[in-house]
DNA sequence: TCTGGGGTCCTAGGACCC
DNA sequence: TCTGGGGTCCTAGGACCC
């Protein structure tokens, strides 16, 4: 009865609630939140789901909707976003180190059996109580049956907030109730390709053999349907995996159709790129670029491309990152066409404490200079403060729009909440 | 007018080596 | 007439995740 079982604690949309948290008037209102440049809903309350507003939905699409059901719509605020959940991952620390932070909104946790009941509840009440952020848990014996626990809880709307299973009936009484598309690792082409083959729930994925599934559908599928049937294959990773590339990109605010913009704006997200890359202490080996035209304006020419170039030794410096960068961009660059998105990517990521110096070219104490002297500015003054002069200073057609973000509350010190 | 961003892993195929 | 085999590494593309 002591058996280890695998939870998976998932934040109920967690933008949604993360904006909620400041303007708690909103809580049984409908409330949306968008993309960079207010593109697509990428959160939606649950009244908004009510209203069939499905995920990724262009907002020009429900403009009506917007105004008729009064929804609240706010711009995505990342930098709230990730300050509440440090918090609510601290607090799920405090009930076991065997851990494993997935995503933004979610955790996996390893508890024993006898257990669970007690752990669900009060990890549901502490982020309440707390954090003021709601959360539902699946429980089973491995991550995709947690997570498939965890869409049944949502879908059901049960009268508790988690869900256990852990015998072999009860496990298939979820499994016959979970859409194929569903399962943890299976997509939406896979899904198709399945159902082509005559495999069209999980529970047919389940049953088939081992070998047949690894030779038509690869060695992933082949280990979900292993886990299907109550194996454990993915092993919780309490330890973060040092991360192998870096990527800053952006849709523009309006299209860009010169050189010289495009390069304000590579220079900005290389800028960028290259603080992210100070913070995780890391170094770069190589750096690419990729511009792309807006691929849904079919009649206007298409074109997209990329080139990368190699950083030796490998550094963290804003200005030689830039330099190559920019390089980078005079390749693929066209004239004759409007550019929707530019991304700069940094590849083969080591840590900054592993790197070789190289004896013939020495580091340059200027631009580590000018990196230091940049990243103590930003960090003090907000981000953005310190920038280089060929970002641009004015008229940046290229940078995004947020129009309805909400305050950064809990990050910047001139956007307190305030209590009168 | 208006359609996101940031990751990971696997696989197949080619280059290269002995 | 007859033209090897096996291994590694790298990359691009495709799939997945949130």
């Amino acid at each position: 009865m002591n058996s280890k079982l695998t939870a998976l604690v998932d934040a109920d949309n967690f933008y949604v609630s993360c904006e909620r948290l400041f303007r708690p008037e909103l809580r049984r209102r409908p409330v949306a939140v968008l993309s960079n440049n207010d593109g697509c809903v990428v959160a939606r309350s649950q009244e908004v789901k009510d209203f069939g507003v499905k995920m990724g939905t262009p907002v020009y699409q429900i403009r009506n909707l917007i105004k008729s059901r009064g929804i609240h719509v706010f711009s995505s605020n990342y930098e709230l976003y990730g300050d509440i959940s440090n918090r609510v991952m601290r607090v799920l620390g405090r009930f076991s180190a065997d851990r494993e932070v997935y995503s933004i909104d979610e955790a996996f946790f390893r508890l024993r059996q006898d257990q669970a009941e007690n752990l669900c509840e009060q990890i549901v009440s502490a982020c309440w109580d707390w954090l003021s952020i709601p959360v539902k848990i699946g429980v089973a014996p491995n991550k995709t049956l947690a997570k498939a626990a965890t869409e049944i809880v949502k879908q059901e709307k049960l009268s508790k907030r988690f869900l256990i299973i852990s015998r072999p009936e009860e496990i298939d009484e979820i499994l016959k109730k979970l859409p194929l598309e569903e399962v943890w690792g299976i997509g939406g082409r896979l899904a198709g390709k399945l159902k082509r083959a005559g495999i069209a729930s999980p529970m047919a994925l389940k049953s088939l053999p081992e070998e047949y599934l690894r030779h038509h559908f690869g060695v992933v599928t082949a280990r979900t349907a292993a886990e299907l049937r109550g194996s454990v294959c993915f092993d919780l990773e309490n330890q973060p995996r040092p991360q192998k590339n870096l990527c800053y990109s952006r849709s523009f605010g309006q299209c860009i159709d010169n050189g010289p913009e495009l390069r304000q704006a590579v220079t900005d997200y290389a800028t960028e790129a290259a603080a992210k890359l100070r913070k995780q202490h890391l170094k770069a080996q190589s750096v690419s670029v990729f511009i792309l035209t807006d691929r849904f304006k079919s009649e206007a020419p298409q074109y997209a491309n990329s080139a990368s170039f190699t950083l030796t030794p490998a550094i963290n410096d804003t200005l030689p990152i830039v330099r190559g960068a920019l390089k980078a961009l005079n390749r693929v660059f066209r004239n004759g066409y409007a550019y929707k998105k530019c991304g700069v990517l940094l590849n083969r990521l080591i840590p900054e404490d592993q790197t070789q110096p190289d004896l013939f070219i020495p580091e340059n104490p200027r631009d580590k200079g000018v990196s230091a002297a940049m990243d103590i500015v930003n960090r003090r003054y907000g981000a953005g403060s310190l920038v280089l002069a060929g970002s641009g200073i004015r008229n940046q057609k290229w940078r995004m729009t947020r129009r309805c973000r909400s305050a950064r509350y809990t990050t910047q010190w001139s956007e307190l909440p305030q209590v009168k």
